[in-house]
DNA sequence: GAGATTTAGATAAGGCAGTTATATAGTTGG
DNA sequence: CCAACTATATAACTGCCTTATCTAAATCTC
């Protein structure tokens, strides 16, 4: 118990670490919340405001105004619903997806580099980490929160 | 080479994703660089404003507010630096350890509840990754930067 | 099918946390 | 002892979020 807890605690000391780090070192010139919406909209298509300030934790007039920018941004778009007259659909442009690319790169890169300062062993060890790592995130993303 | 390149995004992907979970977990209430701060204070002692805005890669405006907040909220304290008049020395008060502690504690919980769901050959792995995790994290806050 | 209720989104007003530019006060070297 | 430097504070501004409220479309009830 006093084990899994500690290791439990670690890892989560660790994650919290190294994503403030990786953030620093990519500075994204764009908030982190425009970021996940827009990774949300890439994942899952086109969707309503609503759903989307669901998704990211945040105020519906909140997610009104991050879709104004990032409209304005030329990196979303508002569409129709044909199904419902009051609700706008958002879906992601191709600058939009270009970002995430780009921005995703960044990152790898900034983390490849330090990666190579690891020895073989802690690579490995880092590399059979990630498919427990995905497990992680695909069920929690299945979960009902 | 591609191989290595694939690895190093997936982990870039994997850390991305669990932290903005983690993040959404627990909310905080407060603010990600107050966290990081009194890290900070508690791993490296009291410090002068303008080193805990480097090490917080904020401005020093910036870190002078952050630290006010913290005074206001008792979690910090200001001390004078017997050796610089200009100084001033910022010491984390047990308030704000507590403060660490339960956050710690919080977030620890969550993903532990999360990993309880993973098979054992899956938490070993993650385990496993652990100590190189934080190599990598303790070989950038030794880097120049 | 007309009017009340609910729902999706927008607008308004405000606050917190960051930025750059600049001011103030203490330190130090010639 | 004064000039230049350094540590922090203050000022003015911006970005991104909040709650409260408004409008318009959909749905439900009779």
């Amino acid at each position: 118990m006093g084990r899994i807890q500690d290791d439990t605690a670690d890892l989560a000391d660790v994650i919290d670490r190294l994503t403030m780090w990786l953030r620093r070192q990519v500075p994204t010139a764009v908030s982190s919340s425009t970021i996940t919406t827009l990774d949300s909209l890439a994942a899952n298509g086109p969707s309503r405001i609503s759903d989307l300030a669901e998704r990211e934790a945040i105020s519906q007039p909140g997610m009104t105004s991050l879709v104004n920018r990032l409209e304005a941004a030329g990196q979303a778009e508002r569409v129709s619903d044909p199904t419902d007259g009051r609700a706008a659909l958002v879906r992601i442009t191709d600058a939009g997806l270009a970002l995430l690319t780009q921005r995703h790169a960044a990152r790898a890169l900034v983390l490849g580099r330090e990666l190579d300062r690891l020895d073989d062993t802690e690579r490995a060890a880092l590399t059979a980490a990630v498919p427990a790592l995905r497990r992680l995130i695909t069920m929690r993303e299945s979960a009902s929160l």
